[in-house]
DNA sequence: AATGTATTTGGTAATATAGCCAAATAGCCA
DNA sequence: TGGCTATTTGGCTATATTACCAAATACATT
């Protein structure tokens, strides 16, 4: 049975690795929108431009985004547009969680 | 700008984290197709009990199985089982991924 | 060719994660 | 109660990740 966990989990955690990131997941978000080079991304996050370089080179080897050089820029935009799908059950279970916490708080004060 | 990358972000890149490890990856996958405890994953997996405990703890902090105890063993299920469907994604991308090196190896060999 | 802008790379320190072992704990059952 | 099984916790080491700065590179434009 432990030959099953390597292979295929192995590659489909390199993937997911690569979104979890608060910043990366803004990325993605933000791509989802529109296209954006390095530039404005850094500018939106407001992170020094090298560590927004290294997120997209994370997010571009694990093939979630693609890039094109175009004038004097960069310029990202996601590949596989499923992915924001996710978010919305990523959603599901914050407020699944915030309703526990909610009955929780609720059963002390009795 | 900067400050929309954070609370909202951070709530749900500690969730993909969560997901993001192979592991942890099959045990959501096990756990959807059934229930399960310590001992069975620790068995499917390979790896020591204290190992799949605390990727199951790291689980369940982030709301994504919840355990029930029941006569000797803790058992574990999928609590938000829409997660599942995020694999379907994740293996768009693993396909879009081969089918370009697949391409780069097809221009060289020319 | 020289300048300037945009992006990437290398180095480094701080922090986080993963795994194993040994030991602690929890609860069932004789 | 005392032993047994199942699970968790603590300690530790090895490895990975993140962020910043400084420096390198890539190009477009003058």
């Amino acid at each position: 049975m432990k030959s099953m966990v390597k292979p295929q989990h192995e590659a489909r955690a390199k993937i997911i690795k690569a979104m979890a990131h608060p910043s990366r997941l803004f990325i993605i978000e933000a791509l989802n929108k529109k296209e954006h080079c390095v530039g404005e991304l850094t500018e939106m996050i407001g992170a020094d431009a090298s560590t927004i370089s290294k997120h997209l080179s994370v997010l571009k080897n694990a093939g979630l985004v693609i890039d094109e050089k175009r004038s004097n820029s960069i310029y990202y935009s996601l590949r596989v547009p499923c992915i924001i799908d996710f978010f919305a059950c990523i959603e599901d279970v914050l407020s699944a969680n915030a309703k526990d916490s909610a009955k929780i708080l609720k059963c002390c004060k009795k």
